[in-house]
DNA sequence: ATCCCGAGGG
DNA sequence: CCCTCTGGAT
């Protein structure tokens, strides 16, 4: 089965998979992505309409106290990181960038709490850079698909993803794969019955192993 | 390698 | 109860 053949199949059964992070711009997008570390989008959808009421734009965000902030996002989880890390980005967009959220990897990547995974995403969905995000999801499905190997590092499956996949297909790849792992080939348990891919998986060999 | 850390599902 | 969720900083 070829790499295009597992992407067509994909399109198949999710023909729409998208972001699915509430946002308005680049700004709440940004900051969406950071909050949903760890964290199911479900979860950050439920606190950012609030969040980006009261905080609308970077500067605002900025200049707030930490203990403002917190209870806006205390139910995802890692709340007090969070916390930091959007403050600190927002005020970094204002100091270095006029407030205006950058689009290259290497800037977004200075941004505090924003890291790879983080600066893939806002290059694809609010620049439309050609990208793939490696996060939970894109590594577990690569691997039991049989496109990376088991002990690959998120860089090395990120490259391996990117030298089998066509350029034009990055961006809906990294979605098609978030829905794969969130919809079917979940971690605990993956509905194999519903899964056109049983003849190539990885699973077993990967789990014998760990 | 470890910490952060609540909600939701099985 | 345990595991997982679009990770990043130390």
């Amino acid at each position: 089965m070829t790499t295009d053949e597992i992407l067509d199949e994909l399109e198949l059964i999710f023909p729409n998979a998208e972001c699915e992070l509430i946002h308005k711009n680049a700004y709440e997008l940004l900051i969406a992505v950071i909050l949903s570390a760890q964290t199911t989008d479900v979860s950050v959808n439920k606190i950012t309409p609030a969040l980006f009421e009261r905080f609308p734009t970077p500067q605002l965000l900025a200049k707030a106290e930490l203990s403002e902030i917190e209870p806006y996002i205390h139910s995802i989880g890692l709340y007090r990181n969070k916390a930091r890390s959007i403050k600190g980005c927002a005020a970094a967009l204002v100091e270095k960038h006029q407030g205006i959220v950058p689009s290259t990897m290497k800037e977004l990547t200075a941004l505090p709490g924003c890291g790879r995974k983080t600066a893939n995403v806002v290059l694809s969905v609010a620049f439309n850079v050609p990208a793939i995000a490696v996060d939970t999801h894109v590594e577990r499905v690569s691997k039991r698909l049989g496109l990376a190997k088991p002990d690959d590092s998120v860089l090395e499956v990120e490259k391996k993803l990117k030298r089998k996949i066509k350029r034009e297909r990055w961006n809906k790849s990294h979605h098609l794969f978030i829905f794969f792992g969130r919809y079917l080939c979940m971690a605990r348990n993956p509905q194999c019955e519903r899964c056109p891919f049983q003849s190539i998986c990885k699973r077993k060999k990967i789990e014998a192993v760990s």
